[in-house]
DNA sequence: GTCTATAAGCCGATAGAC
DNA sequence: GTCTATCGGCTTATAGAC
């Protein structure tokens, strides 16, 4: 009789290879690095991955898929007002790009290192962006500002400045200046 | 007597690398990829460049030179007025995001695809950082403005943003907005 | 574990200027 | 013929894939 598989050996690889491809870059880890941290064979790897490009991908997916948890759980607290609710997304991305190791935005490091964004993780990636900027566009029209795209414009900006910034060395302030500033930006407009 | 060495040979191959680099990422590039392109033999190139570390270190030390010369000429043209120079600076950050082929910054691409900050390339790339940043803290000291390392920490997230959302989908604004969202801060930390 | 492709880097072979 | 800039193939390691 066969040998039943064990449980949870896609997770422990994928919990491996998303580790090494955020660290060190996707490019830069081979599947034999993988492999090794994983402990596991090349056969039980492409049994459940069929290609790099495929675990990248499912990386990717799963990062987006944290991402949209923790966006609804931030929104969740917040509760219907859109300004607390962009206030929350904002002290949320603050908060991540402010733990240990943090060494930029998966998505948009993967966008910088690879130049193709046709294929499955690039899709992801390219995905992942609009769905952020609509969301926040979103909760941006539900506010009473005279310019809601060019409010929209600026938060995206500070957005992707966040992520990049507190990635670069002396970025340990960005996260605050970033929510104090949206803040701002969001009072300026709604108030006066 | 001995066979003379073509002039402009080095200039050459640096060229094509820089493209290539620029275009498909330092990473994805290969030596006998730029040989190609180049059009020469795999002992010229080594000839000019020892190693591929050094050819990419050349290609980010050109684009520092570069930015410099693009820095003084945009200071020269605004003058000695620090908020002057601020948005000119902006005004050619935003001009050389939107050209066309822009694929991100040269060196905080080179960051985010390479986790090793160490080696040279890495060096020079954080220290373009720097200096960068130093430079904006420099102007800003030159303002009379209440709180001089707040502004400077706002102004640096949206040039951080500025070079990275001006890459992605949907970034074609970006430039105009940073540059506006720039100059407006300036005046209320200035003028109010 | 093995296979093929390609990486970086090295060296014998080639060819053009005197 | 001689000398050297340049070329192309070689080596070793490692990539992705089966």
């Amino acid at each position: 009789m066969a040998r039943k598989p064990a449980p949870g050996t896609r997770e422990r690889i994928l919990d491996t290879a998303a580790t090494l491809f955020y660290d060190h870059g996707v490019q830069a880890v081979g599947m034999q690095q993988i492999i090794d941290h994983a402990e596991c064979g090349k056969n039980l790897l492409y049994r459940e991955f069929s290609s790099k490009t495929e675990l990248v991908a499912t990386y990717l997916e799963r990062e987006r898929q944290a991402f949209l948890r923790r966006w609804e759980e931030a929104g969740r607290r917040a509760g219907d007002d859109p300004s607390a609710r962009l206030i929350a997304f904002m002290e949320a991305t603050a908060l991540s790009v402010q733990s240990p190791g943090y060494r930029g935005c998966p998505f948009r490091n993967y966008l910088a290192e690879v130049a193709d964004h046709d294929d499955l993780p690039g899709r992801i990636a390219t995905a992942y962006l609009l769905d952020t900027r609509e969301r926040i566009e979103s909760l941006v029209a539900e506010l009473n500002v005279a310019d809601p795209v060019l409010l929209t414009e600026r938060i995206w900006l500070i957005v992707e400045g966040l992520h990049t910034a507190a990635a670069h060395p002396g970025g340990d302030r960005a996260a605050q200046v970033a929510v104090s500033l949206v803040k701002e930006l969001i009072d300026q407009a709604a108030g006066a």
